[in-house]
RNA sequence: GGAGAGGUGGCAGAGUGGUUGAAUGCGGCGGUCUCGAAAACCGUUAUGCGGGUAUCCCCCGCAUCGAGGGUUCGAAUCCCUCCCUCUCCGCCA
């Protein structure tokens, strides 16, 4: 959600960066119910106020015993009462319109975000690592894994449905080494440990953007519950409506959950193995930051991020999301694609985005200094996967693939599987 | 699932129809005192929106005491519905 009076005020900015999204969001359809808002609130504060003074009087009349007088004003106020009714009636109208507008404006991408359409506008930032040059043909793990039995695509079909994968023996065990390594390593370095519910309410998910506008992305659950897309939602949420102390930012938060998705306009994409499927694991990262430095927590974030796959030894690129290619509530998104041979490129491990004050305004997070400034204000809520387990495990299946087809457990995550080198 | 209690400002906690946006305490901020600090004392301290002025220094107005609706000239205060929390009992990983 953007301030309303940032829209108002500066319009052509908005409408330049709605252009460089690619958003069809009606900005002057909202800025003429803006000015018939306003109107009609001018209209009602001032019946209001009639209002108030008159029964203000009324009190004094009664107690100076002035019955007459007293009823006369009454009548009066009567009328009062009607206006205010009407005006009341039009004016939830239109704000019932504005405000769902509000929620479905995107954020404003950075100045320092690159102009573009799609994804081949993205720009590369730095690459780490020398993609496995392999003396055999390599395979992809959607045949490693079921050759391995670690993992089970049929079973997977069995127990729920299409895009539902079930882990096995040393796949499980490695997917929660993974896991625990980590949460370990990000918890070494400052990140505050949460467990999470798996499901969100409503408000929750409008916190972080997810709703109303990409409901068909969530699998819905009973009692006006999701499942969670990413933990991302709830950490986020956790401070939801309430003031925080400057001196606590930034907080970084950590926290490991399953992560449910519909894919459902993914239809025909990464269809084979692992890829993309309608649950994951995944240990996810959150800050919350003072806005003068959001964006330098947001480099630190990608660093953390990166950190995981060089110590696991896993070639990656770190690439700029373009302003058509970000996600709704994000002002600046790093995305790192880890090397994948079945696929003979990069693909999206990790995306770390900052959604500046978007997601504080929505959720209500804000924050207190009182050297600083007076009052409160809206925090910057960052967040970034840290990572995909799932594609974790893909990737290191492939990259550590053997040329009799067993694979490599990479040193660091030794000490989670009892000191196994080799999965067989 | 059954029974009861309760939801008020950053926190604790008063307030049961009329200058109550809200006592008091704690915390925060500013000041006095001090070489400095602590203590003490004094002052100050909710949020959102609209308008004026202007750009965050003020002024005016409106709204907000869990949410929504109702009664009334007037609601934190009375009535209804919903949500949530707590306590006890039952059940249970």
């Amino acid at each position: 959600m953007l301030d309303a009076r940032f829209v108002r005020q500066n319009a052509e900015l908005v409408r330049q960066a709605l252009q460089d999204r690619g958003s069809d969001w009606n900005l002057d359809g909202y800025l003429e119910l803006d000015t018939t808002r306003r109107e009609l609130l001018a209209e009602l504060e001032a019946a209001q106020a009639r209002r108030n003074t008159d029964s203000k009087a009324i009190g004094a009349l009664m107690k100076e015993g002035r019955r007459e007088e007293a009823e006369t004003l009454k009548a009066e106020v009567h009328s009062v009462n009607e206006v205010i009714a009407r005006t009341e009636g039009s004016l939830a109208e239109i704000d019932g319109v504005v405000q769902e507008m509000m929620l479905t404006i995107p954020n404003l991408p950075d100045a320092s975000v690159p102009v573009g359409a799609n994804e081949q506008d993205n720009v590369e930032v730095r690459r780490w690592g020398t993609p496995p040059d392999f003396d055999f043909e390599p395979k992809a793990h959607w045949d490693l894994g079921p050759g391995l039995g670690i993992v089970d695509f049929e079973r997977g079909v069995k127990l729920a449905k299409s895009r539902f994968v079930v882990l096995g023996r040393d796949g499980a065990r490695l997917n929660r080494a993974l896991i625990n390594f980590m949460l370990d390593t990000h918890g070494g370095r400052g990140y505050t440990e949460w467990s999470v519910p798996a499901m969100a309410n409503t408000e929750t998910l409008t916190g972080t953007g997810n709703l109303p506008k990409f409901e068909d992305d969530l699998f819905a659950a009973a009692d006006g519950l999701y499942l969670i897309p990413t933990a991302e939602v709830q950490l986020t949420n956790l401070h939801r409506a309430e003031v925080l102390d400057a001196s606590d930012l930034p907080l970084d938060y950590t926290a490991y959950t399953p992560c449910f998705r519909e894919e459902a306009g993914a239809a025909g994409r990464d269809t084979r193995g692992m890829i993309r499927v309608h649950q994951f694991d995944k240990v996810e990262l959150v800050k919350f930051a003072a806005p003068e430095n959001s964006f330098d927590e947001l480099e630190k974030m990608v660093a953390d991020a990166e950190n995981i796959l060089q110590q696991l030894g896993l070639a990656y690129r770190v690439i700029t999301l373009c302003t058509g290619d970000m996600g709704f509530a994000a002002a600046k998104t790093y995305d790192i694609e880890v090397w994948l041979p079945s696929y003979a490129g990069y693909k999206e491990i990790s995306s770390c985005s900052n959604c500046t004050d978007f997601q504080a305004r929505r959720a209500a997070i804000k924050y207190r200094s009182p050297k600083e400034f007076g009052g409160s204000r809206f925090v910057h809520t960052l967040n970034g996967s840290g990572l995909a387990v799932g594609r974790t495990l893909v990737a290191i299946m492939e990259n550590y693939q053997q040329a009799d087809g067993t694979v490599v457990v990479p040193e660091v995550l030794r000490p989670y599987m009892g000191g196994q080198e080799a999965i067989q």
